[in-house]
DNA sequence: GACATATCTAAAGCC
DNA sequence: TAGATATGTC
């Protein structure tokens, strides 16, 4: 093997871009053009052949599973161990905090609040300055806030960039506010990780320098996607200063415009747009061969972008086969909607399902699909909605720990005093929060003192007093205890776990499988890095997201929304919802670029599929309990209707989908709500005995095996959890143990 | 302070 | 429709 092999995989362009190392670098990389290789292998050249330290490169992405996703990839190229800043921008900017956060006069061990934690910020504030939340939504003043610290305006300013109304006036002190409070409580939220990082490398120039000379070389995924803060941050450090003084921009940025699908949360498109601007001299490769969808899937797409004005000019082509059109169908209701996918899943999977996902626009359209698949008992997972982290058990004890760690944290503290039920209520959390507010002290230290706790009634100080005593208690010896061990103490020395357990309700039961799980969750941690302390895991958990979660071997249908499903791939792709309203949702034509972002989120959603796409939509719809009739999307009508099977659009085919539920079978099939979590468990155990089977069948490279779908083929490739099989059509990765494959 | 009932509101969600 | 929150009652 040649020692650059790895460069020998790409074609030429994402060569020219792997190679080129020097100075600013635009990859257009679009849908499917292999961009994730074209940064490894780049990030593989810069240190095996160009002999860059992998000390010297950062590269950032925008979730932990892009992220992981890398590094795995680059190890796989260079070798196991880098050591190398892989990471988000958020955890790049809390890692580079840490060290940092007295300049800013933060102390290091600052929490970092989620959006759950903000409102609740948002609430007490609104309470102190007598706002009706029910006129004002605390969601308002949040978005405000969040617009705010993405733009770099700050409270003062905020009157003059949006003006002195009454309610902006309003809005600005709630601001004001919200930033003390933080402040105040040592916390900073998901914004604040990347504003203050800029602020510090701003104030601090010894510190910008420090990261200028360490970071060298930065990457940038998704650059479509960044907003303004987050391309000062990438500007900083690429404007280092190499040793004759001249500007490195050792920058390479790689992103699809078509692909800014997050303009509505502060992405600036324009960053892509402007970068040669920007960054004069930049070079720009554009990746524009597909390796992922049959051409009519493209061309679909095609059709479909071509009618956004403010692109930069591109297209994606391949060398794959036409393959299926894209089915379209229009049915009577939501209902039969979701019944027409899941019997086309039902029709086609041969009891192999992650292959399917179906992406809607909104999460409010999982429930009818959930239904629908439950009841002919395919498995499926939803992502998004209720976070896992966002359960409130698991939030609740999260801030047990929480508290522990930062004693400063009044939010933590506010949300556990009565819970388990001490019989402490509103009345005597206010008298705390006022007298806190009053001394400028935090609610963990009045509560230590006894002069405080003599105001209250004798049941409620010794509450108090126990309560306090316990987080002392193991504050000051959280650094001597396994993280597993203090969550064990907290739950059961809190009474939290007795509380449910006396509750002996359902609800409980899987509240506490919840907390059984988490625990789990903190074992699977440990065993990785045995070394990991309280602040580390917690913010690990508290930069976790959704998708993360998503596990491509878990043998069942994927549910999620269009956005989520960004950079991900699947076989069969069902696009459901295709109304005017919907999809486009009426909110797009509130903003300017509305209707682009939508039809960029409709690209984004066809170029997830492989091989078939489904579209659908309902003539009616019940949206909110009230029934509407509804029409086609408009995105239908751009779509080259050559490209489309059959002559079912703009007309309802008669009942063939009707058909694919009227086996009976599943009509009479009761519906059952279906426990995630339950069902979680259930994969989890079938999956490791399916795996034991397949292990004990042991299929290995050159094994000739059949499966009843696609015939007979040669094993290619085995690992522990998939098996690559060459079938005749075409060589297809299937999860060991839910294939149905026997050795012949 | 705890529990039951009435009322309101509703995109997308990276980190 | 369903969930989260505000209000009323014991």
């Amino acid at each position: 093997m040649g020692r650059t092999d790895y460069l020998d995989r790409l074609n030429d362009k994402q060569k020219e871009a792997a190679m080129h190392t020097e100075g600013p670098l635009l990859i257009l990389a679009g849908a499917g053009s292999g961009k994730t290789s074209t940064m490894t292998c780049r990030i593989a050249y810069l240190i095996r052949e160009m002999g860059v330290s992998p000390y010297n490169i950062l590269a950032v992405t925008f979730t932990n599973k892009a992220a992981g996703e890398m590094r795995e990839r680059v190890a796989d190229l260079i070798g196991e161990g880098v050591n190398m800043w892989i990471l988000t921008f958020h955890s790049a900017c809390l890692r580079i905090l840490r060290y940092h956060a007295e300049v800013l006069g933060y102390g290091r061990d600052f929490a970092v609040y989620d959006p759950t934690d903000q409102k609740s910020v948002i609430k007490g504030i609104c309470k102190d300055l007598n706002i009706d939340t029910k006129k004002f939504n605390p969601n308002y003043f949040l978005s405000q806030i969040s617009k705010c610290k993405e733009a770099r305006i700050s409270p003062k300013q905020y009157c003059n960039e949006f003006g002195y109304d009454f309610k902006e006036e309003m809005v600005q002190s709630v601001y004001e506010k919200y930033e003390q409070t933080l402040q105040k409580n040592n916390a900073m939220d998901f914004d604040d990780l990347l504003l203050k990082t800029v602020e510090l490398f701003e104030k601090d120039e010894a510190v910008l320098l420090k990261y200028q000379n360490r970071f060298q070389y930065v990457m940038v995924d998704e650059y479509q996607d960044t907003n303004m803060i987050q391309y000062t941050f990438v500007k900083m450090l690429a404007d280092a200063r190499d040793e004759r003084g001249n500007v490195r921009n050792n920058i390479c940025v790689v992103g699809d415009d078509d692909q800014c699908i997050y303009q509505w949360r502060g992405a600036d498109i324009r960053n892509i747009l402007e970068f040669e601007k920007d960054f004069p001299g930049a070079e720009v490769v554009k990746l524009e061969q597909n390796y992922r969808s049959s051409a009519n899937i493209l061309a679909a797409a095609h059709s479909v972008i071509e009618h956004n004005r403010d692109r930069k000019q591109k297209k994606l082509w391949t060398d794959a086969e036409d393959g299926s059109k894209i089915i379209y169908q229009r049915l009577d209701n939501e209902r039969d909607e979701a019944y027409f996918v899941a019997g086309e899943i039902n029709r086609l999977s041969g009891g192999r399902y992650n292959d399917f996902a179906v992406l809607y626009r909104t999460n409010a359209q999982s429930r009818t699909f959930e239904e629908a698949l439950s009841r002919r008992e395919i498995p499926y997972r939803v992502l998004g909605g209720l976070r896992y982290y966002d359960r409130k058990e698991i939030k609740d004890i999260m801030c047990y720990m929480r508290l522990v760690q930062n004693k400063a944290d009044n939010l933590a503290l506010v949300r556990i005093i009565n819970e388990p039920k001490r019989g402490i209520g509103g009345k005597s959390i206010e008298k705390l929060t006022a007298q806190a507010a009053g001394q400028g002290k935090s609610m963990f230290q009045l509560l230590m003192d006894p002069e405080v706790l003599s105001q209250f009634g004798n049941k409620q100080s010794m509450a108090l007093k126990e309560f306090a005593e316990l987080i002392e208690r193991y504050s000051a010896e959280k650094e001597n205890m396994k993280i597993s061990d203090l969550y064990d103490a907290l739950l059961v020395n809190s009474g939290y776990l007795k509380a449910l357990e006396d509750q002996k309700t359902i609800e409980a039961e899987s509240r506490i499988e919840n907390l059984m799980e988490f625990k789990s969750v903190i074992y699977d941690y440990e065993k990785d890095e045995p070394d990991l302390t309280l602040a580390e895991f917690m913010e690990r958990i508290a930069l976790l997201a959704d998708v993360d979660n998503h596990d491509t071997d878990e043998n069942a249908v994927v549910l999620m929304t269009l956005h989520s499903a960004k950079g991900l791939e699947f076989p069969y792709v069902f696009m459901p919802g295709m109304e005017d309203g919907l999809f486009p949702g009426w909110r797009a034509f509130d903003r300017p670029d509305g209707l682009e972002e939508e039809r960029r989120l409709c690209y984004v959603g066809i170029t997830r599929a492989k091989e078939r796409l489904w579209m659908t939509s309902a003539e009616t719809r019940t949206i909110y309990g009230k029934m509407d009739y509804t029409r086609e999307s408009q995105f239908l009508h751009e779509l080259d209707k050559n490209l489309i099977e059959g002559d079912g659009i703009y007309e309802k085919k008669e009942k063939s989908v009707a058909g694919a539920f009227k086996d009976g079978a599943a009509e009479s099939a009761p519906y059952k709500p279906f426990d995630q979590l339950k069902y979680a468990k259930q994969q989890t155990k079938q999956r490791a005995a399916a795996m034991e089977k397949a292990k004990s069948e042991s299929f290995k490279v050159g094994d000739i095996v059949r499966h009843p779908k696609f015939g007979e083929g040669k094993v290619v490739e085995c690992t522990d959890k998939t098996i690559r099989v060459e079938f005749a059509d075409e060589a297809r990765k299937l999860a060991l143990g839910f294939a149905p494959i026997e050795k012949v």
